[in-house]
RNA sequence: GGCGGCGUAGCUCAGUUGGUUAGAGCACUCGGCUCAUAAUCGAGUUGUCCCCGGUUCGAGUCCGGGCGCCGCCA
């Protein structure tokens, strides 16, 4: 039976336009979900909007327009972004579908019914803007939200329904601690055991406040707080609620990819949600860090203070391409730390690794190829040096694909390109005559492009088809399957291999 | 204040349970090649492994202290 994987990216608030710092976990959980899809799993791969709240209401207001206007139309630039990126997700949840809120009510009704969820009040400080409530010590000069700093917080006083989030604290941190590596990296487990150590307080997961909600079931006037409702996407899209066969199959075998933003409401909330809804929590939690905006003197002194949250992932497309972006986000960038962004740093990756390495290799076996050996691909020898090279270079790709480390696994990847390109220099077929030994190098080097199109086809999907494609194989290497399809020695020989252009021609720095 | 992390070549970083001359990629220098996108291949240079002290036959790796940076504390 194939192994299951289940896949998420954090769902984006409609308010805001799609940026960067968006597509950096988008990318990486599509990533994961067509290396799995390499290897025969079962995938599901969801990413999505969160349309609720506040701030949507808000804005909606002020744009003269309703909700659920203001929500299709900016989740439909998510949509439109992530086209352009070559994102293959398997569904994408808004969380204003009647679907989501069946399984919303469904799961809080369930806690509520096993005496978790209890009618309290709450009196403080709440910043409108973040729609949070603070403790009287966080509020700069006794008055202001610390986030939006000179924004005055408003006293709310309201009738809620709590979770008694306090009753999780040692099953939470049980669970941490008997399943070590289920909150990666390290670190940041940790940092949740730190948090859970010092006491967990009951949480408020409704409001009087405003209607852009899901509405509570038990209680007219209640709708549920935007984060309550919000986690509940990754149960909804596999069935919670609606199809519980469905959801059996996916359910506990989750990958959450997070920003380190959201670490509490995915490593202590949510779970503990689902532990009082008598759900397993999740299987894995996936924090990765934050792209930094550094190294471009110009934006600052020229344009002012450039925002990561500024930089548009269409404009980047148009400078790299889709392979080009999606490359530098998950090579340049090790999961886990923060990392710099900056456009010197995606040129000089994009012309080292992409144009010089991979492009380059191509374009100079299709040419010798069509020299040497009359454009016809010859097949590699069962015993080529590169062989062992490969099989190593698979074992490596696949090992940092599992530990979610995509720059590990890529740079195991590129070292059989290196090794592929010192190969063609140790033997020289552009000296040899025609025949055998011309043709025995020039099959290794073709069968090593195609594995390489192989591994390298979850990170650069339209660039590994179309080196495929000009090696003469029929198909695209994303139907392909991983281990069988990349064991050395499968290229057939006898296909017609084209010379075309530079798939990734170089940038001028 | 409490807890935790980090500080290794110009840059980005790897460095298993302490063990031979500390590594990779990029950048740089020199040389080769000229099939290839001024690409590629080879060789090479650069490090007080933040500082001080300790444990040990031996420490980047363990312990103590210091300096600097950072994260979490609803």
């Amino acid at each position: 039976m194939p192994d299951r994987f289940y896949v998420t990216t954090p769902i984006y608030y409609v308010n805001d336009a799609p940026h960067i710092g968006h597509a950096y976990p988008t990318v990486i959980a599509d990533a994961l979900a067509r290396w799995h899809r390499l290897l025969g799993d079962d995938t599901y791969f969801l990413t999505g909007t969160d349309e609720h709240g506040l701030k949507v209401a808000q804005s909606a207001e002020e744009a003269g327009i309703t909700p659920q206007e203001q929500a299709d139309r900016n989740s439909a630039r998510f949509r439109d972004t992530w086209d352009s990126l070559g994102i293959a997700y398997d569904d994408f949840i808004r969380t204003t579908e009647p679907r989501h809120h069946d399984a919303v009510q469904a799961l809080l009704q369930r806690i509520k019914d096993s005496g978790d969820i209890e009618l309290d009040t709450y009196e403080g400080p709440y910043c409108v803007s973040c729609e949070a409530y603070y403790q009287d010590s966080e509020l700069i000069e006794g008055a202001f939200c610390p986030i939006h700093t000179g924004k005055p917080v408003t006293t709310l006083k309201e009738e809620n329904y709590f979770f008694r989030l306090s009753r999780y604290e040692q099953r939470l941190i049980d669970w941490i601690e008997h399943n070590p590596g289920v909150i990666t990296p390290e670190g940041k487990r940790n940092e949740v055991l730190g948090f859970l150590r010092q006491g967990l307080d009951d949480v408020s997961i409704t409001r009087t406040s405003l209607t852009w909600g899901v509405p509570v079931p038990w209680a007219q006037g209640h709708v549920f707080y935007v984060w309550y409702d919000a986690l509940i996407n990754y149960a909804t899209a596999i069935g919670f609620g609606t199809d519980d066969e469905r959801f059996a199959t996916w359910w506990p075998h989750v990958h959450h990819v997070i920003g380190k933003e959201i670490i509490r409401f995915h490593c202590v909330y949510w779970p503990a949600m689902l532990m009082a809804a008598g759900i397993d929590p999740p299987h894995r939690i996936h924090v990765h860090g934050w792209l930094l905006l550094g190294g471009e003197k110009l934006s600052k002194t020229v344009h002012g203070p450039a925002r990561l949250t500024d930089i548009a992932p269409s404009r980047l497309v148009d400078d790299f391409g889709v392979d080009g972006v999606r490359y530098h986000l998950l090579r340049d960038t090790p999961f886990g730390p923060d990392g710099d962004f900056s456009h010197e740093r995606v040129v000089e990756r994009y012309n080292s690794d992409l144009a010089n390495n991979f492009g380059n290799l191509v374009s100079r076996v299709a040419t010798v190829v069509g020299k040497q050996c009359g454009g016809t691909g010859p097949a590699p020898r069962a015993d080529s040096p590169l062989a062992a090279v490969a099989a190593e270079v698979v074992a490596a790709t696949a090992q940092g694909w599992a530990d979610v480390a995509p720059s590990v696994a890529l740079d195991a990847t590129w070292r059989l390109i290196r090794e592929t390109n010192a190969h063609l220099e140790d033997n020289e077929p552009w000296k040899m005559e025609p025949g055998p030994e011309v043709d025995a190098v020039m099959g290794d080097a073709l069968e090593a492009v195609r594995i390489v199109a192989i591994l390298a086809s979850p990170a650069i999907p339209a660039a590994a088809r179309e080196a495929w494609t000009r090696i003469g194989l029929p198909g695209a290497p994303e139907h392909q399957r991983v281990p069988d399809a990349v064991a050395w020695g499968s290229y057939p020989g006898g296909l017609a291999v084209s010379k075309a252009g530079p798939i990734f021609p170089r940038i001028k720095p």
